[in-house]
DNA sequence: TGACAGTATGTCATATTTGACATATTATTA
DNA sequence: TAATAATATGTCAAATATGACATACTGTCA
């Protein structure tokens, strides 16, 4: 397993802001972090739509504060699992997440 | 963290057949298991469709035969992270994702 | 029938992910 | 400014997922 080079160098390109620094990256990759970028963004969207604190939600699905905001920047710690079961505890469908997921895409 | 007794009634449920034995379920389960049972679904037609053994996609991903297995009926000793990995690596984009992930729910 | 390729299933040591906690940082409000 | 709520970040023991391996099952073909 390779990947935590990548995750790495993804994590440090994207605290700080949201943009596309990593074409060169095989495509199975790329569809992968860009697939937890979005969510990630998806959880908080979601989660402040609803006026949650990050405890809230956490208390909510029964995991922690510092679970949520990892999670909510894509840390490389938190697995898209606990991404997508966040998701789905808000409410989520799969159709939700469908739209979620492509509306983001370097723009062509 | 009470979703291994659903996990388990569900793959007991799903092992057989793959019809809807679960309306009941919380809305946010049904969302994660429709979700992997697509997922599993996707894996195996598509590994087909490029004439691949498992253990030829095993090494290809570099996982193990049996986890491909697993995987594939949607065991619930495999994660969903391990699902998607397996479906970008085949050549999946997240556009195909939705797609898979939507062409199954219970017709109405 | 047997031999063989593919798939399923169980187990296990290791690796990764988890919630929890402490603590730092960043708003927000008085 | 201080105080306070929310969020970020680091660490760790426990929980879970992992690949590897053995072995059982299921074809299929001779």
């Amino acid at each position: 397993m390779d990947t935590q080079k990548r995750e790495r160098l993804e994590k440090a390109g994207f605290k700080v802001g949201g943009f596309d620094e990593f074409l060169d990256l095989p495509p199975e990759e790329k569809e992968y972090i860009e697939m937890r970028i979005a969510l990630s963004r998806g959880i908080r969207e979601l989660r402040r739509r609803k006026d949650l604190t990050q405890a809230q939600l956490a208390s909510l699905t029964g995991s922690s504060q510092s679970r949520i905001a990892k999670m909510e920047s894509a840390d490389a710690s938190v697995s898209l699992d606990l991404q997508l079961k966040s998701l789905f505890a808000l409410g989520f469908t799969r159709e939700d997440l469908c739209q979620l997921i492509m509306q983001d895409s370097t723009p062509a």
